[in-house]
DNA sequence: CCGACTTTGTGCAAACGTTCACAAGGGCGT
DNA sequence: ACGCCCTTGTGAACGTTTGCACAAAGTCGG
């Protein structure tokens, strides 16, 4: 994201930190309204959202002193409250470049579609998905970006192309005037100050999980880092380095096991 | 996540901060060495991933010192280095539960397998898609979830369910032995201590750039808060104000997907 | 009307993360 | 072999985030 220094944050100065968890605490809040709860304690919204308590109140009180001592905040109200700061009490016209699998995906997810982001145009550069529907947006040509974030004064584009496009498709949703950009693909994006971008990687969080589980399973075994490395080399030099033992493992349970029992109903 | 605390960071210990770094420099480095670029300065390598320079040789520093002075680091080998920090060397069998369209799209996400994620099954408990060939893995029965975890010793899971059975599925795979979790859906998973839990949240992604997109446009029109909350509060109660973004946020959260129209390939 | 009880909002200190700035170390030309 | 120059690795300063602990402030029963 671009940077954003802390003397930003003179006026109401909501930390990054906090702002990161507000949305969270939305969607509990909406749970619990939903079951019809009105009032709800630090406590126990904290413990629905997953969070320590005098963190959830060191959250809010920085939107504002919204509860009540001795009772808690009434749910309604901190929803309208948690909203208002994030924006949400406006429309947001939401262009998807990439109609790829996750395009797709995208445009059909319902977090998407009424959390206020309106998906104003979905957008690909292959004539053979061009015209046709998704989730009932027609596919524009990716050559219209120009026109369709003008016309629709977009301010937020997502970015579901393949990596070697993204960058190209950036400094175009850039140069048409979107600000914030949401990139799944796998790279990392330039952009001038002032536009924001964040990311969502799906290979890194599996990534960030296998170190900890890792870490987790047995000590490695010493005199490995040697071995490892020379496997390695010849590896990425298209040798053929010994096959590991799960790999051929993995390839054997792969193709003996038609599981039959489990695809019936 | 569940709670890792500094102390455990004792024999080698990585900060939290750093191992959510190394997946990204680790697509640099590749990206690099497939231009054929054998030594790369930790200027030049830091600019690449988007980070300071100082952060980079810190970070890396933790894994020790493999960069040599007055010169830098020799790719190939950094690539071997931080893949085997982050237990990328060997192989990580991963289940995806779920074959709605954000299951199918991960399916054939190519990044997950280029980085020893193999995907061994691929789950769903709706009768109409189980059985079919998506991405080359044939969709089994949900209900065979801790059968398929413990043939094949799966210990990551993705969870790419609707909101509703989200938790009912993770039970059932930390039981089956899964110790990491991925999570799609917009629920705060409760999972015994030892379990490790990442959730990505399209959702919350788009809210946190509506946040600054809003910061950064027009000064907020004074008197809007109390207008705002009669107008949050009739619409609440059924009246038939105009559809805001906050309102439906509800209903949404609770089902990921729609269900599917296909998406295939 | 009062006192006991509950829960918020916050001062403070510790933990964590980032950035600067530079000494230590290694290559390379002469 | 020597000294110059370049880059790493890290000590120290600074900023941010977390969590404790408690005073302030409100409710509720009597």
């Amino acid at each position: 994201m671009s940077r954003r220094p802390a003397s930003e944050n003179g006026s109401q100065g909501i930390p990054e930190a906090t702002v990161a968890r507000l949305p969270v605490y939305l969607r509990t809040l909406y749970a619990l309204a939903d079951r019809g709860i009105a009032t709800v304690s630090s406590e126990e919204l904290a413990s629905a959202a997953g969070v320590n308590s005098a963190k959830l109140r060191k959250d809010l009180s920085h939107l504002g002193s919204y509860g009540t001592r001795g009772v808690g905040y009434d749910v309604d109200y901190l929803v309208y409250q948690v909203s208002r700061e994030l924006g949400l009490t406006q429309d947001w016209p939401v262009v998807i470049v990439g109609a790829g699998n996750l395009g797709r995906a995208l445009a059909n997810y319902g977090g998407f579609a009424s959390r206020g982001f309106r998906v104003a145009a979905l957008l690909d550069s292959d004539s053979a998905v061009v015209g046709s529907v998704i989730a009932g947006h027609l596919v524009r040509n990716a050559a219209s970006i120009e026109s369709v974030v003008a016309r629709h004064e977009v301010s937020i584009g997502v970015i579901a192309t393949p990596a070697g496009s993204a960058q190209d498709v950036c400094d175009r949703l850039v140069a048409a005037g979107v600000t914030s950009i949401l990139n799944f693909a796998p790279v990392v994006l330039s952009v001038p100050t002032g536009v924001d971008v964040r990311k969502v990687d799906l290979s890194i969080e599996l990534q960030i999980l296998a170190f900890h589980a890792q870490r987790r399973a047995v000590v490695r075994v010493s005199g490995d880092s040697e071995r490892g490395w020379a496997a390695h080399q010849a590896r990425r030099r298209g040798g053929l380095g010994p096959v590991r033992a799960a790999d051929m493992a993995a390839a054997i349970d792969d193709d003996t096991e038609p599981e039959a029992q489990a695809i019936a109903t």
